[in-house]
RNA sequence: GCGGGUGUAGCUCAAUGGUAGAGCUCCAGCCUUCCAAGCUGGCCAUGAGGGUUCGAUUCCCUUCACCCGCUCCA
């Protein structure tokens, strides 16, 4: 099943997964709101993350660290250096090439021909912004163009409060910001996005044995969330791709609407971010190893994911439009139940008062527990559609015969199949397939 | 940012230099009651700004956004 971006970006806006930003005012192409239904599923992505990578384990520790760092931090890393690309633009092909790439700086080496570049333009993928109200040079500083820093510069303060020992990993999920040249792809690239980050320290003669079990375990992890194994692959880096703290990196991609495009990226970092911060702030963050009686570098292996991307590929992965026996087209995101925004549906069979009480009440007691939407409009077909479109794994209809036999009908989303289940027995129904 | 294309209700599409229509969706009421039924009514649009004109959604300019390509990246 090949989802147009089209079809998708249409169905997120239309059921309240995601808005563009600014849309009263025109909208701008830098953001994207995340709706009552975004909201919750990219919530459900982070937390699937964070069970798997904090909540499941006992080597890894989370951390969430200011967006507004010291300037320093971008100066020892690299990326203000990197960061700051001067670009000429080629006015036969119309193609941009980085000036200190360039063999020849009058040729283009799209087209071939000479003298056609523009002047170098500068162009800084960090967003600037000044401590204080008074803006100058003195107090300049940067949005984090990623989460990864935050956990480097607080190493020292996490590793002697927790008392680490390695191998050991700080887990961050949080916005970062880039000015972007072009964002696009609905919410694929935009310049203010999420990024669930993973720092695995260890010792540097076990980087390539922890970078394989990484590469290994995040691959895993979109499976057992149910993502079509087809449209997942691992990717290394060619040499010529690498970042400039990577001694390796391999991308998971998914086969976007689009093509392959990147969902995470698990580097190799090596000692690279921890040896640059020592030397920059005078701080030593080696590590002390008590046995051996000898300090060093940790490497580090970096799985880096963009959280409003795996959202996004989750909801591509989970759409359906399949023809019932009637011949009727029916929309259904196949969403893993932990992913999907609501868990359940309690629906009325009418509006009758007699109908509507209890089942109000049986739904205010089943949302403690799940998340949950009450509908009580139109038929219970339509409400039925209306679920399968936004991914509610069951419904539960409350009906007539509920108030004799204490029993309501659940149906599955993807069967639609119908469970009579008696109302004592109903929340253990669900926890088997919901937890 | 550059080149090319496109902007009319939430969606799909009409129409027009002179009061912008429809279907679906959504909401309310009636009826019905297990897979988008029916009837009645209702809400909602010419992306924004400027210009030409007696009058602009229509013509012109600018801008914003979207799509394709280049580029960038989680």
């Amino acid at each position: 099943m090949t989802v147009s971006l089209d079809t998708i970006a249409t169905l997120a806006q239309h059921r309240g997964f995601v808005f563009q930003s600014s849309q009263i005012y025109g909208g701008t192409r830098s953001a994207y709101d995340y709706g009552p239904l975004g909201v919750l599923m990219l919530r459900n992505v982070k937390d699937a993350w964070w069970r798997s990578m904090v909540q499941h384990r006992d080597d890894v520790v989370g951390l969430d660290s200011a967006i507004i760092q010291a300037r320093q931090v971008w100066q020892a890393s690299g990326h203000e250096a990197v960061f700051t690309d001067p670009l000429v633009e080629c006015t036969n092909c119309n193609q941009r090439w980085r000036v200190d790439k360039l063999e020849d700086p009058e040729q283009c080496p799209g087209c071939g021909k000479r003298g056609t570049f523009t002047e170098p333009k500068m162009f800084n993928l960090m967003f600037r912004t000044h401590t204080g109200p008074i803006q100058s040079d003195d107090n300049l500083v940067y949005l984090r163009p990623e989460t990864a820093q935050g956990i480097f510069i607080n190493f020292d303060n996490v590793r002697r409060t927790n008392r680490l020992k390695l191998p050991f990993g700080i887990a961050q999920v949080g916005k970062s910001f880039r000015n972007e040249i072009t964002p696009g792809q609905f919410v694929f690239r935009t310049r203010e996005f999420e990024q669930m980050e993973m720092e695995y320290f260890c010792r540097p003669d076990e980087s390539e044995h922890w970078f394989q079990y990484w590469v290994e375990a995040r691959h895993r992890w979109y499976l057992e969330l149910g993502m079509n194994p087809d449209r997942l692959r691992i990717r290394p880096h060619e040499s010529d791709e690498l970042s400039h703290y990577s001694a390796g990196t391999v991308d998971v991609e998914y086969d976007f609407p689009w093509g392959w495009d990147e969902l995470e990226g698990i580097a190799n970092r090596t000692d690279f971010d921890l040896r640059q911060h020592s030397e920059h702030s005078g701080q030593d963050l080696r590590y002390f190893d008590q046995e051996a009686n000898e300090h060093f570098y940790p490497h580090v292996i970096e799985p880096a994911a963009g959280a409003t991307r795996t959202m996004f590929a989750f909801l591509i992965d989970a759409y359906a439009e399949e023809t019932l026996p009637n011949g009727e087209t029916r929309t259904v995101l196949r969403l893993h139940p932990r992913l999907a925004p609501y868990q359940l549906a309690v629906l009325p069979l009418s509006k009758k008062p007699e109908l509507v009480e209890p089942a109000t009440k049986l739904a205010d007691d089943l949302r403690r527990r799940w998340m949950l939407e009450l509908d009580v409009t139109q038929s219970i077909g339509k409400r039925y559609r209306r679920q399968d479109e936004i991914g509610t794994p069951y419904c539960i209809t409350y009906d007539f015969d509920t108030l004799e036999d204490q029993a309501v009908t659940v149906r599955d989303r993807d069967a639609m199949t119908q469970d009579r289940v008696s109302l004592d027995q109903l929340t253990g129904y669900l926890a088997q397939r919901l937890d």
